[in-house]
DNA sequence: GTCTATATGGTGATAGAC
DNA sequence: GTCTATCACCATATAGAC
């Protein structure tokens, strides 16, 4: 079946290496955090010695870079997609929690690497995912403003408000478990009619 | 002025030593998180050497842990009295947001160094954590559910309805900033508003 | 591309003098 | 109670053979 073992001194070959290892460092991340996580585990979990993981990352933070890049781009650009169907704010807003949801249940270690991955806030993160996360939290805001507009919703705090949904849907990172009953979707659901309501009257 | 300065030989001394290296401790850990803190770090801060540092805590997660324990601790009990001036429960669970935003003002370092000093979810927190966590946890929910039995709140799922609300006050543990204009109490007076409108109606 | 072996430095924790 | 000095270990990252 596979090609080759990491054994006593024969190379180990494996598919698509760089996919294999983002992977398997998102695992290790969102366990253990990457602090905690030294590269001869991620070489260990996907079958490599270290130097051939040096052979694709230049360090262990471009692993990590690497996992919050591509988790936010694709995020975005599957929610955005989505939305566009929908016609009133309030029914984008609610396809936004939605798909985010099912989004965060498909990606869970990529997204708890992202939001707890690096422990304490003093980290200045690169200006590549502030970029990307002040997009989408733009996105966000104008769903609420356009719901504003077109008197869906009340005149809250745009910027408050907006906060509050994706606080929402960020902690949900924190309770939710994969082996639990609970589809991240059906709390994102219960979460809009809360939200929702909250914005609809003053 | 001081009684004592760390020196080439001579032995500092400082008052209150355990306080001293828990503030210091909860800063540096908000700041860069457990692993990225080396108790050298700590020794520097607080003024003494790392061997001293160890005459008060016999390891550096116990300090992390003395700082969880004591926020836990006194929040519980600094919330539970100021929500028993209120008569009903929708006023209640405002105080409750309102206090709490406070005292994480009070207590910035602190609250961070809880929700985001060590990062991973795979750590187990000690079982005094869970219990004083769960206990919080259940006075929102208890909340919640007397404000369906007066009918000040219509009937959501009351466990989804106070993880809602806990994940508002816990993210603004990453939106806020010491340095900026927004008062805790005014986003949580906000986010009250969202919330209780959000509850009132089905 | 992958390996073994190693350089280099910091870490948590301890020993023992004062 | 505080210090200096040190231990034993593990980390990231690199060198160079194959």
């Amino acid at each position: 079946m596979s090609t080759a073992r990491s054994g006593v001194g024969r190379p180990a070959s494996i598919e698509a290496p760089r996919e294999t290892i983002l992977a398997n460092a998102a695992t290790l991340f969102a366990a253990n955090g990457l602090e905690r996580t030294s590269l001869q585990d991620v070489a260990r979990a996907v079958g490599l010695s270290k130097a051939a993981i040096y052979h694709y990352f230049p360090t262990k933070t471009d692993i990590y870079d690497a996992i919050v890049s591509d988790l936010l781009d694709t995020l975005y650009h599957r929610v955005l997609a989505r939305i566009g169907e929908a016609e009133s704010p309030s029914e984008q807003l609610r396809l936004l929690m939605l798909e985010h949801a099912d989004y965060f249940e498909e990606h869970y270690s990529q997204f708890v690497t992202l939001l707890h991955g690096v422990a304490g806030l003093g980290r200045r993160p690169g200006e590549a995912e502030v970029r990307v996360r002040d997009r989408y939290e733009a996105l966000v805001r104008q769903l609420v403003e356009a719901g504003q507009a077109t008197g869906d919703f009340a005149g809250r705090d745009p910027v408050l408000a907006t906060r509050a949904i994706l606080s929402l849907l960020n902690w949900l990172s924190r309770w939710y478990k994969p082996d639990g009953p609970l589809r991240a979707r059906a709390v994102a659901a219960e979460y809009f009619e809360i939200v929702h309501l909250g914005l609809c009257r003053r």
